[in-house]
DNA sequence: AGAGAATTGTACCGTTCGGTATAATTAAGT
DNA sequence: ACTTAATTATACCGAACGGTACAATTCTCT
């Protein structure tokens, strides 16, 4: 046995890297030039490490899903908290990343799946997309069937629609987002949304 | 003088399938094979009639814009009809338009837009691009702003925010539509929309 | 019929694509 | 020190990219 030379950078910061580009550019639109560049390693690096594109692509969706958009949920479950006020903290930190801070602009998600009706994806990194994009759909049906508020004004009744309704919004923000929308000017939406939903 | 070959193809089918390429694969995703494969001409041709493909793209957003987008408006302005019905049709035959027919699913404009904030989409590209991206933001904010019920109503107070809620909306569902979700689960969010208009 | 103008198909240009073979490095274990 | 295992950088592979040169074809006009 012999350990041979160490690994000369980060994985994880490597991955968050090429989420980072995944991001910006969508799955197709990133160039291994791209991903090598951002992540600062060379193509056989990538490759003895992460597989291959798709691969990296893969690892780099559920870095973005652990990291990005599972930990915002907590605010819609969050104790001793009117309904409306966790649901619009949730949309307001979601719109917070979808316009500021370091990452690209909009939502990794919906860019690539705006991307991956075109064609040309790969299946694996489809199969890993579609999870993804069905988390936030079920994540506000569950809300509005089970929260004891939201069975109390009657949001349950309506679970599937009240939920697309959401879901349909979040995409829009980050469309708009994407598009340059500022936070000042997209948060106003949340109001409209509450409104939406009769709350 | 003397006038050569005729041309073997109609510029206005070709442009009308160039136009369902870029609706498709966005302006970067389609390639000149799938252009001209679309267009059913070769790569000489599509030269010749129509610049580049850039020059192209230009010419197939403006057709988009005129036969695909603008016409749709006039539901916003039919006489004696009420404001949320009108806005109703004119969601309705939205959401129709990005769900269903013989056109690619989602929008045009909103698949390039969040194609051009990865960078690599050329200049003029980008400028017709914008333009057309801001349509249907100015079209609501004149309603908004102008029209008598809307005024009666109190929807010009906000009239910029209200106008950002309906195009982040429309945003929404045709990333939605794009994603697979049929008309009649979209378009429920229509009621919810009117809602939180406060219509 | 013949000359000139325009469109056609084919074949090609340099560049970039995703992916890899190879050889030079760097480390650990004996 | 020496072997062995792992990572590095360079250079390359066939294919596809946007774009074009060229010759053959098809037309109008004289």
């Amino acid at each position: 046995m012999a350990g041979g030379r160490k690994l000369e950078f980060d994985k994880q910061k490597a991955l968050e890297a090429a989420m980072e580009v995944f991001w910006k550019k969508g799955y197709l639109g990133a160039s291994l030039s791209d991903l090598t560049e951002g992540m600062g390693i060379n193509k056989p690096s990538l490759y003895a490490t992460f597989g291959n594109k798709e691969a990296l692509f893969e690892q780099a969706t559920h870095h973005y899903m652990e990291t990005c958009s599972k930990p915002k949920s907590e605010y819609l479950f969050e104790p001793n908290t009117p309904l409306a006020q966790r649901i619009t903290n949730y949309l307001k930190v979601i719109i917070t990343g979808q316009c500021e801070g370091p990452n690209p602009k909009g939502c990794y998600i919906s860019l690539c799946v705006a991307e991956a009706a075109g064609e040309g994806m790969p299946e694996n990194a489809l199969k890993t997309l579609n999870a993804a994009a069905g988390y936030a759909s079920e994540l506000f049906l569950h809300l509005f069937e089970t929260d004891e508020e939201a069975i109390a004004l009657g949001l349950n009744q309506q679970a599937p629609a009240n939920a697309r309704f959401v879901v349909t919004l979040m995409n829009g923000t980050a469309a708009m987002a994407r598009a340059g929308t500022p936070y000042d000017e997209l948060q106003t939406v949340i109001q409209n949304a509450l409104r939406g939903l009769g709350l």
